[in-house]
DNA sequence: CGTCCATGGTTAG
DNA sequence: TAACCCTGGACGC
């Protein structure tokens, strides 16, 4: 279920309870080495993308990608036992939080971070992110823009759901190419501010007003318009929109 | 209760 | 392209 925004709720959450503070870590399922961690500092937790990174004093790092099944479980009570197949456990005397089926959890040294860093194209819920590289990666892509918005090198954090959303917000047809620097950066925009909206309600916001409703995602007919949904396979994962709120030529009339 | 699918991404083929 | 990964929800029987 995890989208960029959902980490980046994550980290902001962990960050709280973890920075500053000296941790016990523990993987109960046995599939992480948990020991060097333990009793260290906590120097804080930030989210790249979908990806989540635990920093120490004066070691290496944790990685974690929680993929599609991953979840976190929070107990407020550290003593509660951990279910089976908890990969991770880091607790403090206040809370525990442990890692669920995650796609990636590993230790991460400050090379392989800074490559990963440099893998990941602008992130909107970061700060750092610059808006002008975010225009110029998208522009450049060469395919349609719902293929760009997934690609983690042009954008980090989007997920498939968001991928349907945003570009209904923004008016364009996931399969148009070519789309120019004044579409892209319509685009940036709306992904900045809603990504931001989802993060804070824990959850994808694409209507401020109905925060469960979608436009489209997994939708037989558009919200705004009541138009047959189009759904297709677009970069291995199905594509939603509609061809009304979504026309054709939009993007490149836009340009 | 079993099956299928998915808000992801890597790796093997 | 498919399979995989210690999941969960929806849905069918």
């Amino acid at each position: 279920m995890p989208e960029g925004h959902l980490i980046h709720r994550h980290a902001r959450e962990q960050h709280r309870a973890f920075a500053g503070r000296r941790v016990r870590a523990a993987s109960p399922q046995g599939r992480f080495d948990a020991r060097p961690y333990g009793g260290r500092l906590v120097e804080g937790v930030e989210a790249v993308g979908k990806h989540l990174l635990y920093h120490f004093d004066g070691g290496p790092a944790i990685h974690v990608h929680l993929g599609m099944r991953g979840l976190f479980l929070r107990y407020d009570d550290p003593a509660t036992q951990p279910r089976r197949g908890t990969r991770l456990r880091l607790a403090t005397d206040e809370v525990a939080f442990d890692l669920i089926a995650p796609s990636r959890c590993e230790t991460m040294g400050g090379e392989q971070v800074a490559a990963l860093r440099a893998s990941l194209g602008p992130d909107p819920l970061r700060g750092d992110a610059d808006r002008g590289v975010a225009v110029r990666r998208l522009a450049a892509f060469t395919g349609p823009v719902g293929a760009a918005v997934l690609d983690q090198g042009v954008w980090a954090g989007i997920g498939n759901a968001w991928r349907a959303e945003l570009l209904f917000l923004a008016g364009l047809d996931p399969d148009a190419r070519d789309v120019g620097a004044e579409a892209a950066g319509r685009l940036w925009d709306v992904a900045v501010r809603h990504l931001a909206l989802g993060r804070d309600a824990g959850q994808v916001v694409s209507d401020p007003a109905a925060p469960d409703e979608r436009w489209v995602y997994k939708r037989e007919t558009c919200r705004r318009c009541g138009t047959a949904v189009r759904t297709w396979t677009l970069a291995a994962r199905t594509a939603y929109a509609c061809p009304l709120d979504q026309p054709a030529e939009l993007g490149r009339l836009a340009r």
